[in-house]
DNA sequence: TTCTCCAATATAGTACATTATTTAAGTAAT
DNA sequence: ATTACTTAAATAATGTACTATATTGGAGAA
């Protein structure tokens, strides 16, 4: 209905992003890439360098990270890249998990046939893709979800769920699917479906909080496995 | 324990307020306050010469709270004051809603005794004052729900429930308490602490989320009945 | 190694230039 | 006379260049 995209926690829907990706759009998917370490010093000569322009713009663009809490300032000492680690996915993943639930009510009450199988559409494609390219499963899953979520007359709730789904997402796509979670997750989106198709808003909101709940579990311990693996390589 | 105040959606606990209230602060409190209206531009010249510096703090400041969603920008013309209208009332105090109960769970599986008569001292102190003052009602009220969730592990949920707490009171403070709210909110609060002692996690966030749609219904039929107000003074 | 101090570097703020948008005044058309 | 359109001057946003102040990092001495 309304208009989709926007970086932030809050704003309203105006705030589009332009053809030409801004400087902050940039820095921003260097940040949720990895492209930039965490804890990172982001000095800004430096990308004014990179990026081709004077420092000024560079500063606001890390200041607008800095709201958003991608970026952190000390005094005299500038800007550092937010560390993306367990602690933080767990966090956000639990918000997520409060979020989605309350999101997907509405979409069970209002959700209309053509909704509902354009989601099972979706569902095809991620089942048919099945996880041989981890980029295109995580584009395929991040629609499936948005799809439920992005009429929600809640733009606020909206803007917030979309802002860690990007954080999610950028994480997810730099670690493995485990086998049996990739059974799981079809299935578990299976479910869900059956659920909106049978208007039952509080079953389907129990569902997407126990899928939110597997998928947040999965991906801190690979992201565990991981650290361990980057501590002791071999 | 950890230390209050910090603007943001998602960051860490770095970014402290020092004692001199930065440009950024002053903005943020004029927005939050009312003194800059819904929708008034935001011209960078002009609060620069308010402020007295040059316009690159401004600019920064700026862009800070755009990432938070307060500000919104127009490519060419500059910032604008997010409206804090009753939609986005409705709409933060639905994303409360989900997240206040997620947050006591914890409160009440780790509160000490003196965490629990903390809470009813500054309930004692709520009852006491008996709103004959506002802005202090706002403050107490403010406290008991801090106090709940402040020491919680999750620091993005809770720095997301500080920043929408914010934005909530700055309103509740210009709008009045109606009587039978008075009475609602000291049962429902003492009805939340007993549930606490109780230690029924369950049962003290069912209490919350009917304390927060509650709060929050009222602070939007006021803010409807202000606003037919101001349209039609008399 | 550890500490001190100084040079190099980075941040944070000022001043200015360029480009786009507002605004209002003037003109033509209804 | 009022509205709509044009246009130019004023104003504001956006970007560049530079300055002052603080931090960082490394050489040299204890």
């Amino acid at each position: 209905m309304t208009a989709p995209t926007s970086p932030l926690s809050i704003s309203a829907d105006a705030e589009e992003s332009s053809n030409a990706p801004s400087i902050y759009e940039n820095i921003r998917h260097e940040i949720l890439s990895g492209q930039l370490e965490a804890n990172e010093r982001l000095k800004v000569s430096e990308l004014a360098k990179r990026y081709g322009t004077s420092t000024n713009p560079i500063r606001e663009a890390l200041q607008q990270l800095r709201g958003e809490g991608l970026v952190l300032f000390a005094p005299n000492q500038g800007a550092r890249v937010r560390a993306i680690d367990m602690e933080f996915v767990r966090d956000v993943s639990e918000v997520g998990q409060q979020m989605e639930p309350y999101l997907v009510r509405w979409f069970v009450e209002a959700a209309s046939p053509e909704d509902i199988a354009e989601l099972e559409d979706i569902q095809d494609q991620i089942e048919e893709l099945n996880f041989t390219d981890k980029a295109r499963h995580s584009e395929l899953n991040e629609r499936f979800h948005q799809r439920m979520y992005e009429n929600h007359y809640n733009r606020v709730a909206y803007k917030l769920w979309k802002q860690h789904r990007e954080i999610l997402s950028s994480i997810s796509t730099r670690i493995p699917i485990a086998i049996g979670r990739r059974d799981a997750i079809i299935k578990e989106h299976r479910a869900i479906i059956d659920c909106i198709k049978s208007q039952d808003a509080e079953a389907t909101a129990r569902m997407l909080y126990a899928h939110i709940e597997d998928a947040g579990r999965h991906l801190v311990d690979q992201l565990r496995v991981k650290q361990s693996r980057d501590r002791n390589p071999g």
